[in-house]
DNA sequence: CTGAAAGCGCTTACAG
DNA sequence: CTGAAAGCGCTTACAG
């Protein structure tokens, strides 16, 4: 069974006790220089790498983080998925990669995260039961909700500054001479769509206007489908505040098939700043969200819990950046 | 230190030895059914749930697959990953996700999986050293590279047919009546850009034409850039082939912005079938790679590798799809 | 079918 | 600073 070479064989080698040989390799533990230097030498000799498993078992603690993701279509998220690989690697962290299809997590995929006794999880565009996400707490694991809220909870989530980002999408417009403006959700049960469409409707409200508001579902194909109805069945509005980039995507090349002016005739909005939205083909205004800092938060979070274990509630929000392109 | 639940609780609990919790839990053993009830239920009260590391460290192997990727960028991977994800969720495999940014990939990254002692691993978008991929084979660890081949080298690999896609191409234009052709590659270094142009130079000589080369990055704005530069220099061709969609998308923006029109005056061809291929701004004729089947082919390869290691290469080629839109 | 016991490869008090 | 030993939570021959 024994095929591996392990800390035995080194400290044989090296004419020590294995316990020196696991002192060289756990950070902290104090080893005299001879000491180190012999053990290093055989085990480079032999090809020695620590069991990270027995490692586990012992400490009862992972170098491992559950990152849970829902729409990787979305191209936002791919570029989450990066700065979180990279940002973590740094600190030594690898990532276990969870996929869900539904938009609340499954017990299933908790199973994986809770077995493998994952350091922290940050659950990513998705929400899960207050239940599942109990028993996250009770294993004291840090969570992290990042871009989502969990209403009516007391999880640690990260978000952009939506709702502020909604009102001062909306004063733009207003500026700009919009009166009939129209909103354009994400998933209505989304703490994101929401949010943005509460700064908006305050806003637009204040200034005794009103907006229209269509539901759709975060995805390109969602934006151009609402926007074709729109446009068959209604008057258009004077400007679209879509609730994410790449249903803002669709929306354009709706208008476009229509041959709607943009923004002559209609003014887009959207929110993330994807890559894509700056593509000549589109050159969408929109609102940026600052991804380097909302994962930093939510790095720092989890490595000071994973340290000491508090289990804190906050809603944290990053301030994002209006970016003004051509299509307003 | 013991503070998580364990095989020995359950067996008191349940009144049976803790061999006999084990033996529920771990499947090909034997157990009555008396017996499995009275430790079921045990463990429900407690919230049992058996220690992957444990297990790990006695078995020696694990449930863990390493997926190295590089390019999330371009949408092509996501799609990958979220394959991936899913199929091997159906086997029982976790994902660790490993990003990397450099073509090669690090002895570093390595390193985690090997610690880790990964089932099986899949390389996607990226090589690796020789060196580094042997490693692997040293520890009887599965290996894949998807959509790249290592040359001169005996390990697996699952691809698109790049060769024949490429000639079938080159036969496609030269139908369409293009004479004066010209091929945008990905990083020359990779094998698939290779072989897609191999097979489209064949076709092209074969017929007594000639096509011009220009050298880009895989990048929608290596795409878009090349693309300019070509405009700004030189004859305009009758038709590109693009090594890949997300640069094809790039092209056609440059030459939107030029205001040429497409296929009028240039056919664009690109590569993978991206769902942003079929937008209504793009409507792009490229050539599918069927991510499913090369998908199912690593995976099988995998899972019968961890059951009997073999180390077989073969070089594993999956038929791709001519899609036909409107830029040709 | 079941239990007692060895052992996977580590970390970590405990002596020296 | 170093070594001998216990123990993390499992699997798995070995008896019964």
């Amino acid at each position: 069974m024994k095929s591996t070479i392990n800390a035995k064989d080194v400290a044989k080698l090296a004419g020590v006790s294995q316990s020196s040989v696991s002192r060289v390799y756990f950070e902290g533990a104090k080893v005299s220089k001879k000491t180190r230097q012999k053990v290093l030498a055989a085990a480079e000799e032999l090809g020695y790498r620590p069991n990270e498993f027995a490692r586990s078992l012992i400490t009862n603690r992972t170098k491992i983080i559950g990152l849970v993701m829902k729409g990787v279509q979305n191209p936002f998220y791919p570029q989450v998925l990066t700065q979180f690989t990279a940002s973590f690697k740094k600190f030594g962290y690898s990532i276990l990669f969870v996929h869900t299809n539904s938009d609340e997590i499954q017990t299933e995929d908790i199973e994986t995260l809770l077995n493998y006794n994952v350091a922290g999880v940050v659950i990513t565009d998705a929400t899960m039961s207050l239940n599942v996400a109990e028993s996250f707490r009770a294993n004291q694991i840090p969570l992290v909700f990042f871009n989502r809220k969990l209403s009516r909870s007391n999880f640690y989530s990260v978000c952009c500054n939506n709702l502020s980002a909604g009102r001062a999408i909306a004063e733009y417009l207003i500026a700009k001479g919009s009166k009939d403006m129209a909103y354009i959700s994400g998933n209505e049960n989304t703490s994101t769509s929401q949010e943005r469409e509460e700064g908006f409707s305050e806003v637009v409200t204040q200034h005794n206007l009103n907006f229209k508001k269509y539901s759709s579902d975060y995805t390109y194909e969602g934006g151009y489908k609402t926007a074709l109805a729109i446009m068959e069945e209604e008057a258009l509005p004077s400007a679209f505040f879509v609730a994410n980039d790449i249903m803002a995507l669709g929306v354009m090349d709706a208008l476009r098939k229509k041959e709607i002016q943009v923004p002559a005739q209609v003014k887009v909005i959207g929110f993330d700043n994807i890559g894509m939205s700056s593509w000549p083909a589109y050159e969408l205004t929109t609102w940026e969200q600052p991804i380097e800092k909302m994962v930093e938060e939510t790095v720092t979070y989890l490595l000071a819990e994973m340290i000491d274990y508090t289990g804190t509630a906050e809603a944290v929000e990053v301030d994002g950046v209006f970016i003004e392109r051509k299509t307003t």
